[in-house]
DNA sequence: GGAAGTTTTGCAACCGATTGCAAGTTTCAT
DNA sequence: ATGAAACTTGCAATCGGTTGCAAAACTTCC
């Protein structure tokens, strides 16, 4: 069927192994036989064959992409960055969807049957244990967008979130807002609790601010709609934070729903800054995260980890920063 | 390092063979072995290695999956849908974004070196020739989203632009719209062309209908408002058909920064349906595409050609239809 | 021209599985 | 108990490559 070393080598009148090393880096041939290799692989059309040659050398170049946020627009430019990333490097991108478990079970057993050179989880709603279960299973992981705080086993890159709520109480006080709230994302996700922790912790500075908190069913727009348009029903605060950008659109068509203006009747801070919300239609307020560069630091690192798999594990914190726009009231 | 079939061998104290038969499905092993291996299995982690039997089995279970509209948030969901059905059926989705490049010979080659059982191209700007050069290459390729009429050699899914053309002119005129246009997509791209030319045909059956267009630069949301944003600087028509919800998306941008009303002062149909399109604050009168069928029926396909690589071409075109919402303005 | 040093080359074993074949074991009817 | 038929099993070759090793072929230098 497809042409093998052997084809090459038999047209080319040389050895198998001069073949195999006319294709492999740094490898002993001499410009003859180079040549000679090179013109017969071209007339009969012949590549190496990856996975072939990963049985003896013990590498694949895949890497194993897990995610399980297939409703956040924000995950359309993570996996553009990823995949471009990898490609750069020549690193092949094997994707799983883990939308229905959180399970790591299977994942590590299918990923294992495919000898992926690593594994890279990206999610800020998985716990650090599943990112721990491959690690465990011998398996090279970087956790992007994960918890750094409670997971030294596991390479963590992303951002504080702890530090990001404080950064959101901050701002929402900074504009005077005396009524504040946290809409975050689903109660079981790392990243809803510590933006929780982290924004309850800068309030209670401040015993005279009120402060109300719930947790949206997902990070999607139908979960922040729900949740916002449950709030409008009571009293609502006078500004949120709202645990993602996605939560936050959803929040803000809420708000239109009940003819309440952002950043005039309602304040809204969202996290992310994702393509979307620099439509002027949105214009939404947000901490920026840096996820080009999480992306290409968490590429980094699996490159780092091929060469030495029992490398220290470290957690790669990337600071945000607030991005005005206009859902929140201006600061006096 | 990871176990391997002659490790569970020794210990169950039986040959390789009957390890490897007591994991394929259908093979001869009494119940006696297969127990003793699968304890022995059991104590020692092992699951075997998917890339060492596809050398002789020349099964790898690997599909590729190439794609290019990485800036559309649609291709979330055909993602999602994609990665879910593959899953399903026992299959891994290998990932090629091709963002910036469209010479089909890098992604043969490197699909080749990884012994992609198939391919699958999700594109509808990607030319048929891209598509084809799989099948030359021996590779059982499906092109989702890809063109019919001029591509007999290649399986197709995806949906007749040329009638959605036709279908949003009909519409446009039912509601008596006399000045309309089409905001199509980048003009290289297939489906842009197919739509402009369904478009044409259904206007030109009304000689007194006005009719102008225009292609933007690419599916995006960007470039759909950039477009809509040019053609107000003129004399806009009064019912626009653009050739995605993105585009629409974007040209809605547009209208609200001109103060105008979408389905009032100027109506807008779009094409996909995707989830945005349902958001309240969007409400986007639109051609629904129907993606999950297109997607399984794809994946459907895939399995076929696994089992008949030679299997005769074939297009599969589903209907698309109007879903009614707020940019029209009502039929009379 | 020849010794020593450096490169290049092919052989053969190996990576982790599968599979045709023949020998060994069961089953079962007689 | 016997023989034929049906299952199981292990051997050994194979899939498409890589690589350590020793032999062969070049260089270099005196």
């Amino acid at each position: 069927m497809s042409v093998t070393l052997k084809d090459v080598a038999a047209l080319a009148g040389v050895s198998r192994s001069a073949v195999s090393r006319t294709f492999t880096e740094g490898a002993s041939v001499s410009a003859k036989t180079r040549s000679k290799v090179e013109k017969a692989a071209q007339t009969l059309g012949y590549s190496p064959n990856a996975l072939a040659s990963s049985l003896t050398t013990g590498r694949t170049k895949l890497i194993g992409l897990i995610s399980n946020n297939f409703h956040n627009p924000i995950f359309l430019e993570v996996f553009d960055q990823f995949t471009r990333a990898l490609q750069e490097r020549g690193l092949r991108p094997l994707i799983v969807n883990l939308t229905d478990e959180t399970e790591p079970a299977n994942s590590v057993r299918m990923l294992r049957q495919y000898s992926v050179d690593a594994v890279i989880v990206a999610s800020s709603t998985l716990p650090p244990s599943f990112a721990k279960a491959f690690h465990d299973a011998g398996v090279p992981v970087v956790h992007t967008f994960g918890r750094s705080a409670t997971s030294p086993e596991v390479h963590v890159v992303g951002i504080d979130n702890v530090e990001s709520g404080r950064m959101a109480a901050r701002e929402l006080l900074a504009r005077g807002y005396k009524r504040i709230g946290y809409l975050g994302g689903p109660k079981d996700a790392t990243s809803a609790r510590d933006r929780y922790r982290g924004f309850m912790e800068e309030v209670e500075k401040h015993p005279s601010i009120a402060v109300s908190y719930s947790f949206a069913d997902n990070y999607s727009f139908e979960a922040g709609r729900a949740e916002m348009l449950r709030l409008l029903q009571g009293t609502p605060a006078e500004g949120y934070f709202c645990g993602d950008d996605i939560l936050s659109i959803g929040a803000l068509s809420a708000l239109s729903d009940h003819g309440l203006k952002p950043g005039i009747d309602i304040g809204i801070i969202g996290l992310n800054d994702m393509e979307m919300s620099r439509w002027e239609s949105v214009a939404l307020t947000t901490i920026h995260q840096p996820i080009k560069q999480i992306i290409t630091s968490s590429v980094d690192l699996v490159e780092e980890m091929l060469k030495d798999p029992k490398r220290y594990p470290e957690a790669r914190i990337f600071p945000c920063r607030v991005i005005e726009r206009g859902t929140l009231r201006p600061r006096p």
